[in-house]
DNA sequence: TTGCAAAATGTTATGTTATAACATATTATT
DNA sequence: AATAATATGTTATAACATAACATTTTGCAA
């Protein structure tokens, strides 16, 4: 588990210096929170854990520039549904996204980062540039009930 | 554009006659005000945009009671991504929506209430349920440039 | 028709999310 | 070391949303 999020941020880390971004020791903090939360946060959760996790103070209002930097690295997504920022799924692994999906259990409010069939994805973009839109680079966030709150709600 | 409105809002109070809701005066007023408004207004927009059309007092907090009831009418959506509301395109045509879907133009914040082809929205449906989780009804933001913004931008 | 209960609306207070504005500190560059 | 650019600290305020309780209106039954 630390294993995972340690080689995130190191992986984070290397990334940000090859693009030129500067992921300040903050900044690795605000990951780190978010990593180890392992759910969406708000950005006042964020700053009240980051001073639990490091003994470090933090005001809401770094905590949204810090948050921003982070997105803009692609490192952090906003779920706009429920105001609630989260770690990228995919930092340590290769799998790059264009369009990040994601579904949200509002029971337990999980929420999984998932990667559609391209194929899936072509033809709804496709759909939606075919009425003369033209996307820019977004997120779908669907919400319902994961499977585990599912089979404990119908136990048999 | 008048005849349109007030079909829309004979539609509404028809439908909400029929199925045991009450559309009151004040009700029908903020949906009357997103109609007029064309444009998606966050409840504090409509309270005071109420103000101006109606000469009559309405509080935000009477806002949102409104708006929650208009949007449990399915009469009106709400905005995830820009926490504005806006009428249903569909009130005053028969077209039934499970999964509304909102192209928004970032550049002049029109909303396009679109409907996606039912094959491509199963394909969307299936392809999430596989995973073993239970979509409840929910929308689809999609953010980007409307064509006229598109135009605009590349004159030839 | 009167009385009661439920629903709707009014009102005030407060909680939550987000940004503005300006000061200070850190870092990179010359 | 001087300078400029970037990052962070700090305070204030704006924008969005809900809680709690009072009052009014409405529907319905006695
Ligand atoms: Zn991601
Ligand atoms: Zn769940
Ligand atoms: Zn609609
Ligand atoms: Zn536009």
């Amino acid at each position: 588990m630390t294993d995972k999020i340690d080689s995130s941020l190191q992986k984070a880390q290397t990334e940000c210096m090859r693009t030129g971004l500067r992921l300040t020791d903050k900044r690795s903090k605000v990951l780190k929170t978010l990593l180890q939360a392992g759910k969406p946060l708000s950005a006042y959760d964020i700053a009240d854990q980051f001073k639990v996790s490091f003994s470090e103070s933090l005001s809401a209002m770094s905590a949204y520039r810090m948050l921003d930097f982070l997105m803009q690295a692609g490192l952090v997504h906003k779920l706009e549904t429920s105001n609630q920022y989260l770690a990228c799924s995919h930092i340590s692994c290769e799998h790059k996204h264009e369009l990040p999906q994601f579904l949200i259990c509002d029971q337990c409010h999980t929420v999984q980062e998932i990667g559609l069939g391209t194929h899936l994805l072509k033809e709804l973009k496709d759909s939606i540039e075919n009425t003369g839109f033209t996307l820019s680079s977004q997120q779908l966030e669907l919400h319902g009930i994961c499977a585990k709150c599912r089979a404990d709600l119908s136990p048999q």
